[in-house]
RNA sequence: UCCUCGAUAGCUCAAUGGUAGAGCACUCGGCUGUUAACCGAGUGGUUGUAGGUUCGAGUCCUACUCGAGGAGCCA
């Protein structure tokens, strides 16, 4: 006997074969009993009809509760009435446990209850489904940059110092020392790449902000790449090539994912290269043409981008931000020093800000004084300052967020739904 | 931290200041092709917490707790 996935039940057509899964929902009228199974790849209807099976069989059936596991034997066949197109034609049935009463009904339920539940809430057809969108994007990431090159070098979780300011840090205790848990690899990203070339880091990254919207997690995971003798440019070509890469991947593998989640993938199609380029300058000039008092010197809020991002049905680049607003490592245009190298990327859809980054400062001296104007300590930086002090090159990289990616591809509402065990503001139960 | 809204059965929700109810889930019964199956019956309540007004509070008032949506910050 052959043990088969769901989604590859086609292939046994005509075959017998055995699916391990759980119960996921059950229809019964008498003398014929329709069981919904779930094996993590998708949903099969399995038949019993009374008189064509054993006295056993029929009666573990008939006691199977919701999300009861199970293994079930039988012939697959193609059945027009069957969502998916099989199902099973029962022979054997192996109860392996009767579940208890089980919370989450097929009936509507509220965030907060299936945010309690979500170990439970994650078997729904729709958590599976975005949670295998969210893997093949991951997969998707590594290949594109495994082809091109790079070395996966992971960066610290565990850091002695902020690198971006202190009040975002979760603290911890290093047997006795002060320790943070890391909201960007970069600063080690920039190591790595000067001894490896083409670098990238994936890992989680945590922001002790009390943000509460769709948009954040306080824990959430990171691609961050950072490649030598990149300019601007060079960075803006990866990244787009990059997000490209990974839409076409999902579009042609996950194409059943994305209808369970009913996503509009016209919009997702329609994506095409280049992505359009606009200047922080420009992209004020569109806020002031849609009526927004907007004064050039502020960053934008979540609803500047929407407005800039509905321009486009493609993400944007927004590139050449004020220096004031920007991090203390980004190198300044040199025709415009009032501006920085950096370019942020906007998904549409109102999706926000997906990737920031830019190019570094690789002067020694002007590195040095951004340190001082940040009020940083200097000390906390010298192996940092090496990097420009022992063969500083141009470089430049940028940090993806993916749930914020997975949202955006999935169509989600909330970011919550993005990762399998979301922390949020006050929640981190399961 | 701020603004807005909310909390009633396991879940989703009703209930002019006057006897707390429905659907789903669960239990029992019926039904040979169901698609969140359907039909009949049953089980299920300290109305978030603490005070107050009232003859009488799920309903009105005050405080608190918890949650949701949004803002700021960012990916």
């Amino acid at each position: 006997m052959q043990t088969a996935l769901i989604k590859n039940l086609a292939r046994y057509a005509g075959s017998e074969v055995t699916v391990q899964g759980w119960l996921y929902n059950k229809r019964s009228s008498g003398k014929i009993i329709f069981l919904i199974v779930r094996d993590g790849s998708g949903l099969v209807q399995c038949v019993l009809v009374k008189k064509e099976v054993s006295e056993d069989v029929w009666a573990s059936a008939s006691r199977l509760t919701q999300e009861s596991s199970l293994k079930i034997t039988g012939l697959v066949r193609e059945e027009p009435r069957s969502v998916g197109g099989y199902e099973i034609q029962v022979t054997g049935l192996e109860v392996v446990q009767i579940a208890e009463e089980y919370p989450i009904t097929h009936k509507e339920h509220g965030v907060d209850f299936l945010a309690e539940h979500r170990h439970l809430w994650i078997r729904t057809p729709r958590q599976t489904a975005i949670l295998r969108v969210r893997s093949e994007i991951e997969h998707a990431f590594r290949d594109f940059f495994y082809q091109r090159d790079f070395v996966l070098a992971d960066a610290p979780i565990i850091t002695p110092a902020a690198c971006e300011g202190t009040t975002t840090l979760f603290e911890i205790d290093y047997h006795g020392d002060k320790a943070f848990l890391s909201q960007s690899g970069q600063l080690y990203n920039e190591a790595t790449a000067l001894a490896l070339g083409r670098i990238y880091c994936f890992g989680p990254t945590f922001r002790a902000e009390k943000s509460k919207t769709r948009r954040h997690l306080l824990e959430f995971w990171m691609i961050e790449a950072e490649m030598a003798y990149f300019d601007i440019d060079d960075n803006m070509r990866l990244q787009e090539e990059m997000v490209y890469y990974v839409i076409q991947r999902v579009l042609e593998r996950c194409s059943a994912e994305l209808k369970v989640l009913e996503r509009d993938v016209e919009k997702l199609k329609s994506i095409q290269l280049p992505f359009p380029r606009i200047s922080y300058t420009e992209a004020v000039e569109i806020l002031r043409k849609a009526g927004e008092d907007f004064t050039w010197g502020d960053d934008f809020g979540a609803p500047h981008e929407t407005i800039i991002s509905n321009h486009f049905n493609a993400p944007v680049f927004v590139h050449r931000y004020p220096t004031a607003i920007k991090a203390f490592y980004m190198k300044p245009d040199p025709e415009n020093p009032a501006v920085v190298l950096g370019a942020d990327l906007l998904a549409p859809e109102g999706y926000g800000e997906v990737i920031g980054g830019g190019q570094r400062i690789d002067d020694l001296k002007l590195l040095e004084q951004r340190i001082a104007e940040h009020k940083l300590p200097p000390e906390a930086f010298q192996w940092y300052l090496d990097l420009r002090r022992y063969g500083s090159v141009p470089h430049s990289g940028f940090g993806l967020g993916i749930e914020r990616t997975v949202a955006w591809i999935c169509g989600l509402e909330h970011i919550r739904e993005a990762i399998p065990f979301p922390r949020m503001l006050h929640k981190m139960y399961p």
